[in-house]
This record gives C-alpha cells, structure tokens and sequence, in this order.
DNA sequence: ACCTGAACACCGTTCAAGT
DNA sequence: ACCTGAACACCGTTCAAGT
C-alpha cells in the first residue's frame, strides 16, 4: 500500500473517522507521546528528507520510541500524511477572513518552519488575520504568492495533494477562502470553479517544480544559477533546443530567481486579465463558445 | 532510494548516459527480453496497478522472468519509469508538425493503449501528423486536450512528471510543439515561458485530478456521478461548506464529465483572452505592472 | 491506556555464480 | 552476453504480549 494510489474516498480519510478519545487520563501524567507532536516531527522530517525518505520506523526513532508506537495514535501512515498535508496547509496566509470556524485549524508547530522566513508571521496561529480587505485582484495575487511559498516550503506537500482528498479543516478555510476571492472577481456563478481551478492547478505546477528544483540544488550544495548551467549545457548539443535556448535568452541576464518571479507574475496577470475579458464581454450560456475577437 | 525524492540531476537521467549496446549477437536468437518489451510491460502494469501496484519484481514476473533480469537492461527502477515517462509522452497527438527528428521518439505499445479510445489513432507511430496548421487558438486547445487525454488515460504520468527532469525524446519534441504554439500568439518573447507555463500547469493539475477520480472510481466499480454524490454528502454537513455548495448547484443537473469539460474550455477561454488582452495591450518593459484596467 | 517485540509479506539492489 | 539465487538492508502493518 503506502501512499500513492487509493485514498480518495472519503471513508479513508482521517478526517471521517471518528476521532480517537483525548488521551492523557487525568490522574496519570502524560506519557510524552500525542498526535500533535507526532505531527510535527513528520513535518519536520518530511522538510529534511523529504517524502521518499519518510518511514514510520524512521519517524518512531526520531520520537525515541518503537516503531510501533505511533500506530496507537495513527491508523496508518496514509492517514498520518493526510494530517501533516493539512496542517502544512494551515500555514498559508490568507487574504480574507475565513467563514469557517477557525478553531478547526490545526496548526503545524513553529519548530518546523524556518525562523529566517522573511515574511513575520504570527508565532502560533498562522491563520489569515492580515490586511483589510482589498480589491480582488490583490486577493488573488496574494492568495497564489501566499500558497506558493508553503508549496515551496514543503515540496513534500505537492505529491500529497495529488494523493489525498484533502478535505481537512485547513484545506476547507482554504478553499472557502478562494471561493470568496473568486466571487469578488464579478464572473457569473458557474463560472468560479473554472477560474478558480485555472488559478490553483497553475500555482500547484508552478510551485512543484520550483520547490523540486530547490530540493535538488540543496542536495547537491549548488547555487539554483549554477544547476540551471549545468542543465542548459548538458541538453544543449541536442538539435531540437533552439527554441527553449531562444526563450531563455530572450530574458537576458537574470536569476533564476528573478525570471521565476516574472514567470508567475505575468501568468497572474494572463489570468485576471482574462477573467476581466469574459466577465465584460456579453454574458452567454455556453462556456463552449469562443472568446471575443480583438485583433 | 525508488521514486520520489532525487531524480532531477541531470547526471541522474537515463536519457543523459550512454546506451548500453544493440542487444542480441547476430549469430544467436534473441532471448526474449529487450527494452522496448519491458518498457511496454512497465506500462501496461502501471496502467492496471497504478504507480504504488508497480514493483520490479511484479514486473519481472509479468514478463515470466527472474527478479534480476531486467536490471541487465535498465540500471536502476528510476530509470525504467523515466523511460515509461516519455513513452507516454509519445502518445500525445500534437497539433503540428514538430522541428524534433521523428525517429527519436519511443513508441508505447498499441498493448497499453485501450482500443476502446474514441480518437482513432494510428497503430504504430502515435506522431503529430494530424491537420494543417490552424489558428493558435485551436492549436492551443488541441494541445491541452490532447495532454489531458493522455494524462487521464496514464494517471500514473503526471505523479512522474513531478519526479523526474523529463527530457527525454518525446518530451523535448511535446515542448517544441508547445513553444512553437505559442510563438505563433503574438506575445513578446520574453512573455512565452510564462504563458506557456499557465496552460500546461494548468492543464497538468486539472488532469491529475480527473485521473484519480477516474481511478478511485474504477477501483470501487462505481460511477463517477455516485462517487461525487457520496463525497458531497459525507461532506455536507460541515459549516463551511455552503460556497462549494453553491458553486455546484449552480452548475445545474449535469454530470461529472459535462462539467469538467466545461472548466476546461472555460479555463482554456481565460488564458486565451487573458493573453490576446495582454499582447494588445502597449508594451511595456516589465511584467510586474498592473493588467489594463476596464471596469 | 499506552508501549513493546517478534513476525509476515513485501521492497530495490548488490554480488557471485551459472550458462 | 544474458539470466539466476541468495542475501542485505530496508519497508508498512498485524498481533500477542507486556505494564
């Protein structure tokens, strides 16, 4: 089994079975183990070692107990990454006040996230606390930019996704939080989950490959300019690479960094840009038809 | 090791070290085994059993022969499924002629692809042959359509894609293709990467999904239809699930399939005005501006 | 209620050996 | 040149047993 091919339904998802009783019986003291540090020793060393190197031995030592202590508090190692995935997604700061109660949300502890992060965030509650609420093109810049430095964050998170259902708590407020933005835009109703999806799959494949390239650099101790290089030159002898070489040069003589913050920038600005066009264009029923013309 | 964590390396692909030499001596019958067949193995397990289901040894016994064999043919499993990787690739119908050598690419088995697939396709060389060239527009959607259909139809593709470099022969060809595509919408050129990051991101996520779906259902022998109602009711009763709700009945009665292909065109119909928008739009220097405004 | 140890049925891969 | 068999160092998980 492990993870990779069949928890999508919902009666395998941690978040439908009934949860274990609270543990820690009043009179006896607790005995050092409990889903939330669990929870947070997987993240922190799903962010070391990513999920290829992740065992349920491997975790259990780091918890300095048998290996088979965590499954009294873990049905299974699925169930354990679906919480881990949750709670990763907990820390994305969002740019309205969430609908959901917010008491839900569990938090990943702060020992997992790297201090020298540059945006200050709140200690204990991540949560979505920022900002007076602007227009919804900001929302939305801020909801992709927000989301793709956890994605980057945690490269482990992009697989997860694709594995689980990822109906926990914090994906909900997420969700609904994208919801809202989407609706702000001013695009009919059964149009938001096609812009909204447009907006989420981009951020997901855009933050993938960021985070995976990220992960190989830190591997190899090399700077992110120098295993580009490295790539360009290796692949470049082959006869059918004029045109991606074309397109790099056309970006002159930037970071790798640099380019990829233009890269997403701009596709944001494709996306609103476009949503903008077909919300003011003749409303008509059929999504099939074609775009207005403008050339 | 196995797959998952530290693929990237250029030094690591398959593509990237020298092949082994021609098998079978002239003077003696081939022995049974080569890569093509065991390549066409891979991919028909994977298509039965998923990413997860998929071993070396399972494979080995599928092809009647010891645990070790294949390792005479193929260095590493990560190897083989970077193979499988751009096999797959291969069966993606491009929308024109590419600039790539046609000999380059590796061909799946017509074993693999169900025969059942509405699109006929040729028997032997997949290829790219189809229609002249069109409107961007079409050639745009066709290629999305296309990727989307091969991805559904290889749910296992789009976990490997994140796995590996993916610069294989038919990969490097699908990315001519797309660039070439792109090319012809009038952006500036330092604008295509971008753009073309949007759709295929877009498209590689949207059809993650749709092939997991898809998966969980046949697993469970329920219909897609079945699988969405179960999922919503087990979900319903949570407070915050009133916008998603929302979102779906305003989709109307129409089923799971109809719907995804609505958000698709609709996304696709986004992307294209988005960027017809910004190439009229006057050219500035950096992407970082604001879109035009027209509210 | 919580944790352990041994065991089962798997992995990918190495290595020495067969033909 | 091609294929085998045994072995190593791992997996996730079950199950009976300890305290």
């Amino acid at each position: 089994m492990a993870n990779g091919s069949r928890a999508i339904r919902p009666q395998s998802s941690v978040w439908l079975s009934e949860r274990k009783p609270p543990r820690r019986k009043a009179d006896q003291q607790p005995v050092g183990l409990d889903r939330l540090k669990i929870v947070a020793a997987t993240i922190r060393l799903l962010d070391a070692e990513g999920l290829a190197g992740f065992s349920m031995r491997r975790l259990a030592a780091e918890l300095g107990v048998t290996a088979m202590s965590v499954y009294w508090y873990v049905d299974t190692k699925d169930h354990l990454l679906e919480l881990a995935l949750d709670a990763a997604m907990g820390e994305i700061v969002l740019p309205i006040e969430a609908v959901a109660p917010a008491k839900a949300r569990v938090v990943s502890p702060p020992a997992s996230q790297p201090a020298s992060q540059r945006a200050a965030r709140p200690a204990e509650a991540h949560a979505h606390l920022p900002a007076e609420p602007r227009d919804w093109r900001d929302q939305l810049r801020q909801l992709a930019e927000e989301s793709r430095k956890v994605l980057v964050r945690h490269p482990w998170l992009s697989p997860l996704m694709g594995d689980y259902l990822n109906i926990g708590p914090n994906a909900m407020v997420f969700t609904n939080a994208a919801q809202e933005v989407m609706r702000n835009s001013g695009l009919p109703v059964e149009k938001l989950s096609s812009a909204l999806a447009l907006v989420t799959h981009f951020v997901f494949g855009f933050s993938t490959l960021e985070g995976r390239f990220a992960v190989s650099c830190r591997e190899e101790g090399i700077a992110q300019d120098e295993l580009l290089q490295e790539v360009m030159t290796t692949v470049k002898d082959r006869p059918d690479f004029d045109g991606t070489r074309e397109m790099f040069a056309a970006q002159g003589e930037i970071s790798v960094e640099e380019m990829r913050d233009r890269d997403f920038t701009f596709a944001l600005d494709i996306t609103i840009a476009g949503i903008e066009a077909l919300r003011d264009a003749a409303p008509r029923d059929a999504a099939s038809q074609d775009p207005p013309e403008r050339a």
